[in-house]
RNA sequence: GCCGAAUUAGUUCAAUGGUAGAACAAAGCCCUCGUAACGCUUAGAUGUAAGUUCGAUUCUUAUAUUCGGCACCA
């Protein structure tokens, strides 16, 4: 899909666009008031303060008539350059551009404005020349948004658009967003039965349906074996924990927020665990460590609980109970850089085994000024930030800086993707942390017989199986590879009265498969049919021809060929396909 | 949490201030079949709780959930 701000023609044209937005805004709404107009990925926006009123379904085709007519009008834009005493003058009415105004440089920045027919706004370009050349636009959603997007500040009204060259464009580039609603996780989930939700078992507490629960399985299986090579031991703790257990980590004080709250029991106070570090913390304190023992990984499919706010939530992507595959490395601080490479490398390795392509890495630091957030130490940090960009640049890495994405003990590097609707989220991720084993007074012997405090790594290389799931599912469209498809094989007899037996044969000799036997009374293009629409990777009809060669006919999901082969055949072809994970 | 919208059968959709309609799925019958939906029959629904009304699925309010954004985040 288009990336509309990356693209100089378009970005000019939707940022035209936002400024006849505005016009016509303010042409039925006197009174608007105007934040900021940019241009985004998909489009544009304009935040608006419009007093009261709230912009509903019904004034979105009136504000684009207004648009329309503006456009057919056809006013020139004309750009002007003014000192910020003048610019002070011309907005002296306006709150909102006065605060922009005001931040801005008067020796280094040109303030300029732009002005078409009766609207004028501070802008710094650049436009088309003349909004005529707006014809093929959209408004395509609209919402609350909060003023500089602080949720403590007024909320003002959003209004997003998108604007093309061409009538064709923009329906084209309409039908794409449809299209990637078709393989939104929760549509595909429902469809294939992966996951449900009920509103008894609560908001964001997916249920794993049957063919939900062999997928994970095959992930818990597929990452088990590779952490158990590298050398990782893994455990089982409980879901809960002590609320003296997290302010001993730090949490209570950093994340309460984001916990469910405490229950009591007896005279134990309890939470929900939001995520395993402090359990790990204790394991790894349980005895002592020799330097010769490091590094020591302790990794745990672990479900964790996070109240996450209501409007957050969506499908598997973003749940209230999740599951993730972490792991704890405690390391001495000359192996963190090789640790973290062995982690990245095993991230890189998983994402070419499930053949994922899109995504980026982020190195994501702490807001120096958010005191509240991060734990405030800042040599602490200012080792922990140099040492991961250290690490990062070594490893040849190309990656972008979040600033305020920082865990409150650390900074991490986190690998994003972009859903199929939605902004982008955080899959895998680790985190490198010097605060924790502090606060748990953890110790290695080192080689001089001193005390020494490790270093700990934190990472999850699928993030958690849910949200990993949710990938996978828009990734592949639902159509899984072979080797985690909930059922791999269906076979469907011509004729039950004929060819059964042969059939419940061959179930038994594909054993080791997860294989499904079509004998229902339908006819065999409406069972074909069932099989494409459940995305069974393969199907095996058998009909007389088959019993009296003794082979297997099969289609695969997608292809309308029929390959006819042997037994031993068909089980190589099987056995090669999940081999290579295609 | 905030701003908006939505919630009808297992699923996808329709309609109405006065008996809620269809498709697919399900069950029964028919068909015994060679690669994407045979036909017939049956059963099945207005999220929850209040209010207005002779009468509410429809109007109002609350609540829950879902969806689009904002904020937050694995």
């Amino acid at each position: 899909m288009i990336n509309i701000k990356e693209d100089e023609h378009l970005n000019r044209l939707n940022h035209s666009c936002a400024h006849l937005l505005a016009q016509a805004v303010k042409h039925l709404y006197p009174d608007a008031k105007f934040w900021v107009g940019p241009v985004i990925e998909d489009g544009f926006y304009y935040d608006i303060d419009l007093g009261d009123k709230v912009i509903t379904e019904e004034d979105i085709p009136l504000i684009e008539k207004e648009m329309k007519k503006i456009a057919k009008d056809g006013k020139r834009i004309i750009r002007k350059e003014i000192s910020k005493s003048e610019a002070l003058e011309m907005f002296k009415d306006d709150p909102y551009k006065l605060d922009l105004i005001d931040r801005m440089d008067e020796e280094n920045t040109v303030i300029s404005c732009y002005t078409q027919g009766d609207f004028t706004d501070l802008c710094r370009g650049p436009h088309v020349e003349s909004v005529k050349e707006l014809k093929h636009f959209k408004l395509t959603k609209f919402s609350g948004a909060y003023w500089k997007g602080d949720a403590n500040n007024k909320m003002l009204q959003r209004i997003y658009g998108v604007c093309f060259d061409t009538e064709e464009d923009l329906n084209n580039y309409l039908q794409e967003l449809e299209d990637a609603k078709a393989r939104d996780h929760r549509k595909i989930g429902k469809d294939l039965e992966i996951f449900m939700s009920h509103d008894l078992v609560g908001k964001g507490m997916p249920l794993w349906l049957p063919n939900g629960a062999i997928l994970r399985k095959e992930l818990e299986n597929y990452i088990y074996k590779k952490e158990q090579k590298l050398g990782y031991k893994h455990v089982y703790t409980p879901c809960v924990g002590t609320v003296d257990l997290y302010k001993t980590s730090g949490h209570w004080d950093h994340y309460k927020e984001n916990m469910f709250p405490k229950m009591q029991v007896d005279d134990e106070e309890f939470v929900l665990r939001p995520m395993n570090c402090p359990h790990h913390m204790l394991v790894y304190g349980n005895t002592i460590h020799s330097y010769r023992d490091l590094p020591i990984r302790i990794g745990e499919f672990a479900t964790d609980f996070r109240y996450e706010a209501s409007g957050a939530v969506k499908g598997l992507e973003r749940v209230r109970c999740m599951c993730q595959n972490d792991a704890h490395l405690f390391v001495r601080p000359d192996q963190i850089g090789e640790e973290f490479k062995k982690v990245v490398e095993l991230i890189l390795d998983m994402y070419k085994d499930f053949n994922i392509k899109n995504y980026s890495f982020r190195l994501s630091l702490r807001d120096k000024n958010d005191k509240e957030k991060y734990f405030d130490d800042d040599e602490m940090w200012d080792e922990a930030e140099n040492k991961l960009r250290s690490v990062l640049n070594d490893l040849g890495l190309k990656y972008y800086e979040g600033v305020g994405e920082a865990a409150f003990y650390g900074p991490k590097l986190d690998v994003q993707i972009k859903p199929a609707v939605g902004p982008e989220v955080t899959l895998s991720t680790c985190q490198l942390d010097f605060l924790l084993p502090r606060r748990f007074d953890l110790s290695y012997i080192d080689s001089d017989g001193s005390k020494k405090i490790p270093v700990v790594i934190h990472r999850a290389i699928y993030g958690t199986f849910d949200r990993f799931t949710a990938f996978l599912l828009e990734e592949t469209k639902g159509n899984l590879p072979l080797w985690l498809s909930p059922v791999q094989i269906n076979i469907i007899p011509v004729n039950n009265e004929y060819h059964l037996e042969y059939c419940q044969n061959l179930m038994s000799e594909l054993e080791n498969y997860r294989v499904e036997l079509d004998a229902s009374e339908e006819k065999l293009s409406y069972k074909m049919r069932e099989s494409s629409v459940r995305k069974i990777p393969v199907t095996v009809i058998i009909g007389q021809k088959e019993v009296d060669n003794n082979t297997i006919s099969y289609r695969l999901l997608g292809s309308s060929d029929t390959i006819t082969v042997t037994k031993a055949e068909f089980i190589k072809y099987i056995e090669d396909r999940i081999e290579s994970k295609n």
